[in-house]
DNA sequence: CGTTAGTTTGAGAGGACTCAAAGTCTGTGG
DNA sequence: CCACAGACTTTGAGTCCTCTCAAACTAACG
């Protein structure tokens, strides 16, 4: 179940048998059905989570409505960045959109990994940097402003999310309502269809 | 003038003397006057850009159109995050807002350290954790939806930047137009009078 | 002091929102 | 295997916020 994950890693950094070991030691791997929440608002995020099998959903309250600020797919990860790294407690949830298998390793336990092993660093860094350089990706989409630009953007560089998560959830993602994305699916799906007929 | 950034570079972790005297072989100080190009579009970005004094404006065209991505002020670190890491050719710009002096380090240099000294990880490790926190940061301001909301978290999370940067940098920051920025501002400081007086 | 950059103000247009209702799909129990 | 309930999506009508275009005003710099 963790080989892709230790391959991952591993292909990152060559990783010694010490460390593949307390890896496995410190992963602990939990099955859950869909629509599980597995950190929510007020708590602290003390695990980071890695989306063995399945699809997670992060999202908070703005005046009372979900908006969701992230998808996390297979061989991923899943975190409230600034709880699990202030150590305070977050205004984030993470809940399963499908029935999932994920790993999950506890920031202390992370921290002892890096603490042992001077190299995993060189892991960790490069990883923080995978998903830093994503989170400027969601800044470009953002900022993107029309409602359709955001739309295509989303179909080019999340392929995939359209079929696994409902409308609405990607609308609150694009910052978008509901039925704006509706009509903006309804138009471009005229357009296309008008572009095989000519 | 190195010293507040080799200070706060020990202060995430001790460097040996070998570390720190290759940091001061590798970084390059340049003095740069108002509105000069540091990146232009089409170009790879080679270094990461410490400002020591100054500050920078990284920018994007859209639609031919300047669209400001971030502020970067005392202490802190621009760069091209698409261009640097992937090592393509990137699509922003940075530009210095105010005469700056600038500590560069070469991306080649950088790996050095890093492959050199393994425990340089640890710190680029933190370092890119800190980056990515205040993009995450970044992504929380532009999912508030409305222009005043994004205004006043603004004014919360960018002190000082207001007296610094022109208004029409900060209105594409913030992904409003210049006009609606003003108005905001208007109706603020007669609401804040309001209160003054009652 | 004139010129240019920066900011404010006004009027009108349009995209996206809200509220509301009608379809459509999906899964579970009879 | 069908039927119904609940979740999901589409469609409609009216409103509002923000945009665009334009012009006036203000501040800063040489």
């Amino acid at each position: 179940m963790l080989t892709p994950l230790l391959t991952y890693i591993n292909d990152i950094h060559p990783i010694s048998d010490e460390i593949r070991s307390d890896l496995e030691k410190y992963l602990e791997i939990i099955e859950v059905p869909k629509h599980h929440l597995l950190l929510k608002e007020g708590q602290r995020n003390d695990y980071v989570f890695v989306v063995l099998k399945g699809l997670l959903r992060m999202y908070y309250l703005k005046d009372g409505e979900e908006v969701c600020s992230r998808f996390t797919d297979e061989n991923h990860i899943s975190l409230s960045v600034n709880s699990f790294y202030s150590r305070i407690p977050g205004y984030e949830y993470i809940e399963t959109l499908e029935p999932s298998v994920i790993a999950r390793i506890h920031h202390d336990n992370l921290q002892r990994l890096y603490n042992d092993y001077i190299e995993y660093n060189y892991i960790g860094r490069i990883i923080t940097q995978e998903y830093f350089i994503k989170s400027e990706e969601r800044l470009y989409l953002l900022r993107k402003q029309s409602a359709e630009e955001r739309y295509l953007f989303f179909l080019e560089h999340y392929p995939g999310l359209l079929q696994r998560v409902p409308l609405k959830h990607i609308a609150t993602f694009l910052g978008i309502t509901l039925e704006t994305l509706s009509r903006i699916r309804n138009k471009l799906s005229k357009s296309a269809g008008k572009k095989k007929k000519s």
